[in-house]
Parts: C-alpha cells; sequence; structure tokens
DNA sequence: GGTCATAATTGACCGTGGTCATAATTATGC
DNA sequence: GCATAATTATGACCACGGTCAATTATGACC
C-alpha cells in the first residue's frame, strides 16, 4: 500500500533513498510556498515552514541553505506557468512585439497572485543570474525566462520583426530588464494595470524603433512589412 | 575650544540640538561606511556600527532604522562623485550616446572600489525607487541617477541626437535599467572592464537604432535635424 | 539658580535565520 | 542476522538585527 502509493508518485525509477529525498524536498517546498502566499515572505518564518512539512527545523536547511533559496523555485514556478497557459515558445504566434507583450501581460497577471512574493523571487533572480551572455548551456534553471525572449527576437529576425544583425543577447537581457523594471515598480506603486501595460508599451516602442530619430521612412527592405510609422 | 570647533565645522546657524543630531548622523554614516569598505557589508555587525561611531547600539537605530537604510545614502554618495568628476549634468558636452556611455564608464569605475557593497546599494535602490515616472518633485533624493538620464535624453532632443517624440520617462527608465542590469551582472561575474563596456554599447545601440528593421540607411543622424516619420 | 516637558540615548531583551555535534536511518558486506 | 560505513534528521545553540521601557540630556520658562 505505502509502496504502491510511492511507486504510483513518481514515474522515475531511483534508489529509495533518492526517492524519499526527493519527496521531502518538495513536502518542503510545497510548505514553504503555501505559507509564503498566506502570510509572506518575511512573516513566515524556517520554523513554521519545518512544523508545516513535518521536519525538524535543521532539515530545512538540508534542502535550502538559505530562507532565500526559495526564492528561484518560486519564480521558477510561475516561468513554467508562462509555458502552461502561452504553450512552448516556439508554437506562439503574431509579431514579435505582439508576443513579447502578451509576455509581460501574463506575467502582470501572474504577479498579482501575490505581489509581494513575485517582487521577492525576481529580486532574488536577479541576484542570482549565473551569466547574462547567450551561453544558454543546458538551462541552468533560472534563465528560461531570458531564453525565451531571446527565442522570440530569434523568430522575429527570421520574420523579418527584428533586424537580422540584433545581438540576441543584448536584445534579449535588455527586454528583461525592461520587464523586471516596470514590475517591480508596479508592484511596490500598484495603480491599474492599464498604466503599467502602457508604460512597457512605451518601452517597447522605444526598443523597437530606436530612440534615435529616424530617417525619411520609405518601404522597408525585406519583402513583407509595412513597418509602424507615426 | 570645543564650542569653536563645533562653530567651525557647518556655517549653517542651526540650534544646537539640531547640530549635534546631524553630527551624530554623519558620524554613524562614517563609521558604517569605514566599516563596510573595509569588511564589506553583511561582515559589518551593527554593534560594530555603533561601537566605531561610539554610541550605543540603540542609537544606531534611531538614525537608520534597518540596516539597511545605509545603503541609499551609500548609492547616493556615489552618485555624488558623477557630479564631482563630470561636473553638472548640463554642462557635459558630445553626443548623447557620448554622455551616456561616459555615465556608464564612471560608475563602472567608481563600482570598483568595492563591487560588493555597490551591487547591495544599486538593489537596494532599486528596492525604494519611489516613482518610476518623471514627476522630478524636488529630487526625492534618490532619483538623482535618473533625473541625469533624463536630462541627458532631453538635452539629445534639443540637439537632434533623440527623436524629439521620445517619451523622456520611459526612455530614462529604460537606460537605466540597462546600466544597472548590466552592471549588476558585471559585479557578479566579473570579468574584464572592456567585455562590459562593449554589452553596455551594445545594449546603447539598440535603444539608439531599435531592433526593427530600418529602412535604407541613409546617412545617418550627422545633421542636425531630421523630421520624424509619420 | 530650579522645574518641567520633550527629545535623545541606552543596553537588556527577544525572535529568527543559520550552524553543528549528535542521533537515527539506510545501505553494504559478510 | 549482524557489523560497519555512509547519509540524513534533529534540535540545542549561537549571532545578529531589531524593539522598547527606562534613563539621561536639553532647552524653555520662571
Amino acid at each position: 500500500m505505502k509502496a504502491l502509493a510511492a511507486e504510483s508518485s513518481e514515474s522515475t525509477n531511483l534508489p529509495r533513498r533518492e526517492r524519499k529525498k526527493q519527496e521531502t524536498r518538495k513536502r518542503i517546498y510545497s510548505a514553504a510556498f503555501e505559507l509564503f502566499l498566506e502570510k509572506g515572505f518575511d512573516e513566515t518564518t524556517v520554523e513554521e515552514i519545518a512544523e508545516h512539512a513535518d521536519v525538524a527545523k535543521g532539515t530545512v536547511f538540508n534542502y535550502f541553505p538559505q530562507k532565500s533559496s526559495f526564492l528561484p523555485a518560486v519564480f521558477e514556478h510561475w516561468v513554467n506557468r508562462i509555458t502552461e497557459e502561452l504553450g512552448p515558445v516556439e508554437s506562439w504566434t503574431g509579431t514579435t512585439r505582439g508576443k513579447l507583450e502578451q509576455l509581460f501581460d501574463l506575467l502582470a497577471k501572474l504577479s498579482a497572485e501575490s505581489p509581494e512574493l513575485f517582487r521577492r523571487a525576481i529580486f532574488e533572480h536577479l541576484r542570482s543570474i549565473p551569466d547574462g551572455e547567450g551561453c544558454m548551456r543546458a538551462r541552468p534553471p533560472v534563465q528560461e525566462l531570458a531564453a525565451m525572449i531571446r527565442t522570440v527576437l530569434s523568430d522575429g529576425a527570421a520574420d523579418g520583426d527584428v533586424r537580422v544583425d540584433l545581438n540576441l543577447d543584448h536584445g534579449a537581457s535588455l527586454v528583461e530588464a525592461a520587464v523586471f523594471k516596470t514590475l517591480v515598480i508596479w508592484l511596490m506603486e500598484g495603480g491599474p494595470f492599464e498604466e503599467v501595460r502602457a508604460e512597457m508599451s512605451g518601452k517597447l516602442d522605444i526598443i523597437f524603433e530606436g530612440a534615435a530619430p529616424r530617417p525619411i521612412q520609405t518601404k522597408s527592405r525585406t519583402s513583407r512589412r509595412r513597418k509602424v510609422s507615426g
């Protein structure tokens, strides 16, 4: 019975010890996440987490060496929701700009579930970025979002939405910075969703159209697009 | 003697009590800053700061309600160095882009004095931004940097370096976000200065020239006035 | 001088994040 | 089954950020 339940949880056949370890980790994380949502990050003590997960306090620190170590997992959780809601980034449709706005909108929507926690997660994420450059070696864990943006830009270049000579690393990093800053400020100040949406849109305007004066708009070189103007 | 020394310190004629308060505050801040530089932020305890400033621990918290309250002051200190080194922003010369690069270079240089502390200060600054929008009401304290960038862009618009219809708030916020993110990552990863400089430059490329494909590249900008499309 | 209200200082005290030696559990060899 | 090694769990313990009631300094008024 017990074995059966355990067996059914995860198909992967791991040694029992390893399996229990994963289970414990999951249990601790879930307890923490629940409590964070319920009472906030600062207001939740590690001992409460331990209590809730039915382990001793020391055990919590075996799995999450610091309290803040929960935050990357929280961030990942939300980023995963993106693909759940929108599907894999390769399947998104619409203009590059539309995709980025969609992404931002969803993040803003998700953040509403717990603005304070979301903000903390973003900060911790920023603090723990392993490398801002593109390497993309095995998706370290948490670069997921940057990778998505990069893919959107890359597809955009293929579609003629984006300069083919755009440096994707710089582009993705810039967009990510804009998204995070806009979100973080919004989460602190509050305000209507439409406003923050407009602000993000304004920043995307700059990113796409540039801050420098543009020369007279003629037909753009690439086959397909009438480009935005005025 | 004592009165004389006190008199000479600051010309402003404040009531003695107020003056002593300022002095104590300054003494505490200086002690903290020294220790931060010497041993790092986390490694410096509030009690050490108190000791160093020759006050009780409780007194420290009278002036800086939390340990992290030192960080905005630290940030301000560095931002002030900017005007010390480069003069008031209105007097800067060169292209808009050149000014922004100069600003970034200086920040990067200053950050070398204590990368870890600088990083912490930036984070705390981000966390405590009062409003991302332009209001600029009385320079809250810490918006100084954003205000500088805004001024640079504004002057750029007057000079024809920047689209006259550029939204200055969005532009400044975007540039600031890019600067901070680039700096923060560099401060974590390390690496040669030239590299981070190139990265920032790449991002400024995007901000100025745009990510969207440009129509025929004529003689870009050179001449003063370039009509905006539309 | 003396009295008093107000403001500033103080350090004992507390809660919590984080450590670590020890105990309990699991795996391995016989 | 038993002995031994390796791994995980545990909670007493500590250090530090932060609080606050009690104490001391200050200045306005007589």
